[in-house]
DNA sequence: AACAAACGGCTTTTT
DNA sequence: GCCGTTTGTT
């Protein structure tokens, strides 16, 4: 969609409405983003609105770059003082600016979800708790529930003894995070609305600085941000929110679609304008999309319609496994002539891309992975960061003990200890105990306490101790790439790194790399420069450069084209994860999330799921998923099927496997045809399992066998090992088993 | 204190 | 099939 094309009259509606609040509810490549960006400049251009009195929000920062590169070309130039970000940058910014109003200081560190993890672990340890016991993931996603709805400590109500137990750490957690001079992403939010809560002062001063406040992605707001917005806009409902209810897909982080409806009520006057002309996908992919998504509940009807009538059928593919799913993929891209960047390649859970990276280096072919191990992520990354974030503000005590013996410096364990037991005895932070230590010197008394280290410990200490005080004074007149250089050398992190392995060669890139983003924001100072590291995303670095099919998962493809789409995994268990099986509302929400991934594609859409699927490490069956089943057939191309790749052709209409996993069980649907597994399809340096037969195997796929207590049933698969057999077999009634051969007995049947 | 080897838990999805 | 943690060894 270019910008020079006309507005329709939804459109220009939806850029030109006044007076009220309004709602855009906009069909998958309506062209929302460009209303969003029309409307900023509209204002602008009105000249009854300063840029400054502008407030749009996006949940991405990828998202809010587009739309400012769209407002500055329909302006010439960026406008003055516009405020465009993300929700939590937006936060964080009205945080600092406001820090005399909070218990936090303008220099607080932003805890990521690993850091949280290790707060949430000391709050156990501080309470008494067994860490195995209560899982600090689970305590800490009621915590963050918790906090997406405003609750505090003191006012959470616990229903469950889980929840009983996460609320007492939950409070402990919070005093933890306030020593460490740290938020984690979830205050951001919540902060923001109890500092406008209790300071009216400060709400009237934003509330008349900002007359106008865009919100994209509104259906994935969450309580808080949805508060926040409604502060801001006050009573007089300047507010603009554009969203697709049908793409809320972030439930599982607060995000609540029913604040469509909130808004409704909460702004009775409001407009609702629908976007639904379409302007990405062919009429083909869009019906069936609108196939898969009519089926939910509770969401506004939009009928899209689109000029690109006809298009190319999908198809539905069942390659055996992984390998050639992956496999089928890569084929299908090398033989087809369009332009590999064309292509992206999108599956439900990060664990699935492994198998398709495997498959591109052995092609030979490159490709764009979004997300996976996440680059802030990585150990030597988040080693380097903490080193910052902790010159940055020592009370950062996570951060500190993170680095404290990274290299290993002679500071064990027993000593870590040691010194916390010192710094909490004296009620003072890590890093003061430190420095405290460090003021002794190398004398062994130091006035009235005594220390508790032994000489070599001690000497350690003061050496990081020194260290670390000299990186603090020199902060603020070096220049971030620099310190960063100063601390990777003086700490001797380079040194513990290129040690000659490959890993550390590797590792040591990335800290480059960490360096260049660095280099590329000059301007930064330290604070801005982690605060920007905490809270972009993999997605964010998505660049149109590299001519490489993209990687990337159903929730990161959100606002995204592709001409061409692979959706691998369509598979009960996958797609529906089973992780959502009994919860209606989340299974609807695994619909929205096929119908997002769906809705990336233009012209063509590739549908893929495994005949058999390894869980980890053990195979298993894989079914169908049942979305699959509510695509009209005459969409769907199944004589084409794999034979572009891979081997099988399948009649998906008429199987047993294909119909709906209420109407039949994993055992019964397997009797229908029992498949030899077919082979990769590619040629030599496939990486292919052991087919040697050490001992001739006794039984042969789909051959009918019984066994004392699981009945009859099919042979699926006999392989040989260390001299006897693992024989996978569908039973009629207890499903699919893995025997040893040795100790089954299984007797043959022979009925034919 | 530092490393190697075994072990267990785990996977949705992200700002 | 991976990652981080625990355990054993020097």
């Amino acid at each position: 969609m270019d910008i020079a094309g006309e507005l329709n009259p939804q459109q220009q509606q939806a850029v030109t409405s006044s007076g009220r609040a309004i709602l855009v509810l906009a069909g998958p490549g309506s062209g929302k983003t460009r209303v969003l960006a029309h409307r900023i400049a509209h204002l602008v251009q009105q000249r009854s609105v300063a840029p400054w009195a502008i407030m749009a929000v996006t949940f991405t920062n990828k998202a809010a770059r587009e739309m400012r590169e769209r407002v500055e070309r329909l302006l010439g130039g960026q406008p003055d003082g516009l405020t465009l970000g993300t929700f939590h940058a937006t936060c964080a910014r009205i945080l600092r600016r406001q820090a005399d109003c909070l218990t936090a200081p303008a220099d607080f560190v932003i805890y990521d979800a690993k850091d949280q993890e290790s707060v949430v672990k000391q709050a156990l340890k501080k309470l008494n708790l067994d860490e195995k016991r209560y899982r600090p993931r689970q305590i800490l996603s009621i915590i963050s529930r918790a906090k997406n709805e405003l609750i505090a400590p003191e006012a959470f109500q616990a229903r469950t003894y889980l929840e009983e137990v996460a609320g007492r750490v939950y409070g402990e957690y919070q005093a933890l995070l306030r020593e460490n001079d740290a938020l984690d992403f979830d205050d951001l939010l919540m902060q923001v609305v109890f500092l406008l809560d209790t300071h009216p002062a400060v709400l009237r001063k934003y509330q008349q600085r900002y007359r106008h406040i865009l919100v994209d992605e509104f259906q994935d707001t969450n309580t808080a941000q949805y508060v926040l917005i409604k502060q801001l806009a006050g009573g007089q409902g300047n507010l603009f929110c554009v969203g697709d209810e049908d793409q809320s897909i972030y439930l599982f982080r607060g995000a609540d679609w029913r604040n469509v409806r909130r808004f409704r009520e909460d702004y009775p006057e409001s407009e609702t304008i629908l976007l639904e002309q379409n302007y990405r996908s062919t009429q083909l992919i869009l019906d069936a999309a609108q196939a898969v998504i009519k089926r939910n509940s509770n969401r506004t009807h939009k009928a899209l319609f689109t000029e690109r009538k006809g298009g190319a059928r999908i198809t539905v593919g069942e390659p055996y496994d992984e390998d050639e799913e992956a496999e089928f993929v890569v084929n299908t891209i090398r033989r087809g002539n369009a332009d590999p960047g064309s292509y992206a390649i999108m599956y439900r859970t990060n664990a699935q891309s492994r198998r398709i990276e495997e498959a591109f280096v052995r092609a030979g072919m490159p490709y764009r992975l979004v997300g996976a191990t996440r680059f802030y992520a990585r150990r030597e990354v988040k080693d380097v960061i903490a080193y910052l974030r902790v010159v940055h503000n020592q009370a950062d005590s996570i951060g500190l003990l993170r680095i404290i013996n990274v290299p290993p410096r002679g500071i064990g364990a027993k000593t870590i200890a040691a010194l916390q037991n010192w710094a909490a005895e004296q009620g003072i932070p890590l890093a003061a105990a430190l420095e405290k230590i460090a003021a002794t010197g190398d004398g062994t008394r130091s006035g009235r306490a005594p220390l508790p280290f032994p000489g070599r410990a001690r000497k350690a200490l003061v050496r990081f101790a020194n260290l670390l005080t000299g990186w603090v004074m020199q902060r603020d007149t070096v220049p971030v790439p620099e310190l960063m250089d100063l601390i990777l050398e003086k700490s001797g992190y380079r040194a513990y790194l290129c040690d000659g392995s490959r890993e550390g060669e590797d590792r040591w890139e990335n800290i480059l790399e960490l360096r260049n983003v660095a280099r590329e924001y000059p301007e930064l100072t330290l604070t801005e420069f982690l605060e920007r590291v905490a809270l972009v995303s993999e997605v964010d670095n998505l660049t149109d450069e590299g001519d490489a099919p993209t990687l990337l998962t159903l929730h990161a493809a959100k606002g995204l084209e592709f001409p061409t789409v692979f959706i691998l995994g369509v598979e009960e268990g996958i797609l529906p994860h089973k992780r959502s099986w009994d919860e209606p509302e989340q299974m609807a929400e695994e619909r929205r999330l096929f119908y997002v991934g769906i809705t990336r594609a233009r012209n063509k859409l590739y549908l893929l799921h495994c005949f058999r699927r390894a869980f980890w490490g053990d195979p298993d069956l894989g079914l169908p998923s049942r979305f699959l089943s509510d695509l009209p057939p005459e969409l769907i191309d199944d004589r084409e099927g794999m034979a572009a790749g891979a081997a099988v052709s399948y009649d998906y209409t008429g199987s047993a496997l294909f119909s709906p996993r209420s109407s039949g069980t994993v055992g019964r649907s397997l009797l229908t045809p029992a498949r030899a597994p077919s082979r990769g399809i590619s040629p030599s340096p496939v990486k292919s399992r052991p087919i040697a037969r050490p001992v001739e195997p006794s039984y042969r796929t789909g051959q009918r066998v019984r066994h004392d207590s699981f009945g009859e049933g099919i042979v699926i698969e006999a392989e040989p090992a260390d001299g006897d057999e693992i024989v996978t077999v569908a039973f009629e009634d207890k499903g699919l088993k893995r025997l040893l051969a040795s100790m089954a007995k299984l007797q043959a049947v022979d009925d034919e």
